[in-house]
DNA sequence: CGGTTTTGACCGGCGC
DNA sequence: GCGCCGGTCAAAACCG
């Protein structure tokens, strides 16, 4: 891997914090950070937003208590039990309650980035205004249901998004390289 | 042989 | 209601 840039918008407290991480960062890059790539509609809603309806917005008072409702079976097939009837609409009662997502991009050569999880694809699709795919993956681990999808940009291709949805339940399987002091790095810069 | 990727189908939300 | 679109499923292929 070489040399990463990352912007993260930090949304909580009103303002967005980016700050590179990378071995040249001399070389003037001025990403427009996340929540306005939503230029072409591709990517919406990104930050520390529930993206729910607004109407249930009041239905949310349980934001992140108990993650792991996600049913996944041992052998990958999740929401294995329930039958199989996809389209059996299964009891409406619970809503799809979306986590928050968190996006950053990096300018890397390479689209899947070894940030030190196990994930496994679950699909690919094409997206409007844009040349290149975007991949989804699932976090293998059992009971953690993190998603991530990963975009290339069609304006520079040099440069992979990457949207993480939801929230680790367990430690880092695979600490490799220096991503996990990148990593520690991070938090000790995060202004909170 | 078990886990992962591929890929077309399917589904729900949303705008018209 | 219909069609588009983003996201997911799942069977088959792939791979170690």
């Amino acid at each position: 891997m070489e040399n990463y840039q990352m912007f993260f918008p930090c949304s909580s407290t009103g303002r967005q914090s980016s700050f590179p991480i990378s071995t040249n960062m001399g070389s003037s890059n001025v990403f427009q950070n996340l929540q306005g790539v939503s230029s072409n509609g591709t990517f919406l809603g990104l930050g520390t937003e529930n993206l729910l309806p607004k109407r249930s917005a009041e239905d949310v008072k349980q934001p992140a208590d108990h993650d792991q409702h996600c049913p996944v079976s041992s052998n990958g097939s999740f929401a294995g039990e329930e039958s199989k009837g996809k389209q059996g609409k299964k009891k409406g009662e619970i809503k799809k309650i979306r986590k928050p997502r968190y996006a950053f991009q990096t300018r890397s050569q390479v689209d899947i980035l070894d940030d030190g999880y196990r994930w496994r694809k679950y699909g690919q699709k094409a997206v409007k205004n844009n040349k290149f795919p975007r991949s989804y993956y699932r976090c293998t681990f059992q009971g953690c249901c993190v998603k991530k999808q990963v975009q290339r940009l069609t304006k520079d291709e040099g440069i992979v998004v990457t949207t993480y949805e939801g929230a680790h339940i367990h430690p880092i399987e695979k600490p490799t390289d220096n991503f996990e002091l990148i990593l520690s790095q991070m938090q000790i810069y995060t202004p909170f």
